[in-house]
DNA sequence: AGACCCATGTAAGGGGTTACATGATTAC
DNA sequence: GTAATCATGTAACCCCTTACATGGGTCT
C-alpha cells in the first residue's frame, strides 16, 4: 500500500497531471519507488474516489485532456498517518542472487558477462545520484529537518548502489581468481576483474559484533 | 519468473514436499528469494502440468498426505536456461526511504523509534547471515566453483544487512544531530544515535569516479 | 495527408498476501 | 475424544507489467 502514498507525496510538492507525475518518478520519486504511467492513472483515480485529491477545474473535454491534480485535508492526513505507521522492512528478493545460487546446482554457465553488465549498470546509477547530491545538496542546503531527510533518502540510493557495485567488483573477482591456497598456478593471474572502472577498496571484513 | 526458477533450484538440491520446500524458503533460499506455502503449492502444480517436476510415486491418497518431488530433464534445462537469461536489475522500491521522504512533506512526525527498531531488524538478520557463514563458509569451503558461488551469494546478503545497519545508524544520528555549524547549541549535544550497539565509521565519501 | 508526440486510458495476465478450509497423524 | 500439528489446498484481493487503444496537437 505505497503507491498511493508516494503519489500524495508527490502531489503535495506540486500539484500534476497523470504524465507528469510519470516523469518524476522516472526522476527523483522513482529513486525508490518506481511505477508506471498505468498504475499512476489507476491510483488516481482511486484516490481521487476516495476524497484524498481532486482534480482541479478545467472546460477542456476529458479525453486526451491534461488534467492537474491537488491534495485534499484528508489526503493530507492519510499520508501524514501513514509516515508513523510502522511497517517491516521487506524480505530481500533478488532474482541475480538467485541465479547465482541456480548456477551452483546446474553449473556450467558463466555468468561473467552479466555480471559485467550489471556492475556498469549499478556505476551509471551512481553516477547519477553523486551528480544529484552534488548539485542538490550542498552543505547548506543540509541544515533544516526537510533538507535532512531529503538528503538521507538521496545517500540511502547511493550507498545502495555502491553496495551493488562493490559486491559485484568483488564477486567477478572471486569468481575468475584462481584457487589460491590449495591449486598453485594453474590459470594466469587475471588480475583486478574486467570492467572500465578502477578498483574499490578491499572486501573488508564487517564487524562481527552483533 | 523466478519463483518457479527458485522451486527448481531448491528441488534440484534436494526433492522435497510443498511445507518442506516452505520451510526451506524460510530457511537458506529465502535469504535471496522468499515465498508462502500458497506460492509455493501454487507454482508445484505449474510445474508438474508443465513437465518440469513430477511427484514421487506413492498410493496415498491425494489429500492431506505428503507429496515429494522430483525435477525432470525438462525443468533442469529450463534452469539452465534461465541462468544464462540477461535480466536488468529491478529498480528500487523500498516504502521506508519512501516515508522519510513524505516526512519531509507533511512534516511533524518523528520516525526515530521506526529507525531504530528497523536497525534492530537488520542487526539480528546481519549476525543470522555471519553466524551461517562462519558455520557453513570456513576457508577451506571456499574453493570449488560451487562453493564459492553459494558464498558469494551469502556475502551478498552479508553486504546488504551491513549497508543498512550504517545507513540507518548514520541517519539516526544526522537527524538527531543539531545544526552544527549554523546554529551554536540550542539543543543539549546528543551524541551517538540511540540504539544498544556500538558507532560503525564515519559515513565515507564514496569515490566520485563514475 | 502522414508522422510524431502528448496525454489518458483499457485489458490481460502474472505474482504476492491474507484468510480460510480440509484431511491425516500424533499426544494427552 | 479433543486438541495440536502436519500437510495440502481454495479463494479473494491487490499490485505490477506488458501491450494495446484513443484522442488531440504540431510539424512538414
Amino acid at each position: 500500500m505505497s503507491l498511493p502514498h508516494a503519489i500524495l507525496t508527490a502531489l503535495l510538492e506540486k500539484p500534476s497531471s497523470g504524465l507528469e507525475l510519470t516523469r518524476r518518478f522516472d526522476k527523483s520519486i522513482g529513486y525508490f519507488w518506481s511505477a508506471t504511467h498505468q498504475q499512476i492513472y489507476r491510483e488516481l483515480g482511486k484516490l481521487e474516489q476516495a476524497g484524498h485529491i481532486r482534480a482541479l477545474p478545467s472546460e477542456q473535454p476529458t479525453r486526451g485532456q491534461k488534467k492537474d491534480y491537488e491534495v485534499l485535508p484528508a489526503g493530507r492526513e492519510e499520508l501524514a498517518a501513514w509516515v508513523t505507521r510502522p511497517e517491516d522492512p521487506r524480505q530481500i528478493r533478488d532474482p541475480l542472487l538467485l541465479r547465482l545460487r541456480a548456477a551452483a546446482v546446474v553449473g556450467g554457465a558463466d555468468m561473467e558477462a552479466e555480471l559485467v553488465r550489471h556492475l556498469e549498470l549499478h556505476r551509471t546509477q551512481l553516477a547519477g545520484y553523486l551528480a544529484i547530491e552534488e548539485r542538490d545538496f550542498p552543505p547548506e542546503r543540509r541544515v533544516s529537518r526537510e533538507d535532512r531527510l531529503r538528503h538521507v533518502v538521496l545517500r540511502g540510493g547511493i550507498e545502495l548502489e555502491t553496495f551493488w557495485t562493490k559486491w559485484l567488483t568483488d564477486t567477478l573477482f572471486e569468481l575468475t581468481a584462481p584457487a589460491l591456497d590449495l591449486a598453485g598456478e594453474q590459470t594466469p593471474a587475471p588480475g583486478p576483474p574486467p570492467g572500465p572502472a578502477t578498483h574499490p577498496d578491499a572486501p573488508g571484513e564487517p564487524s562481527r559484533d552483533a
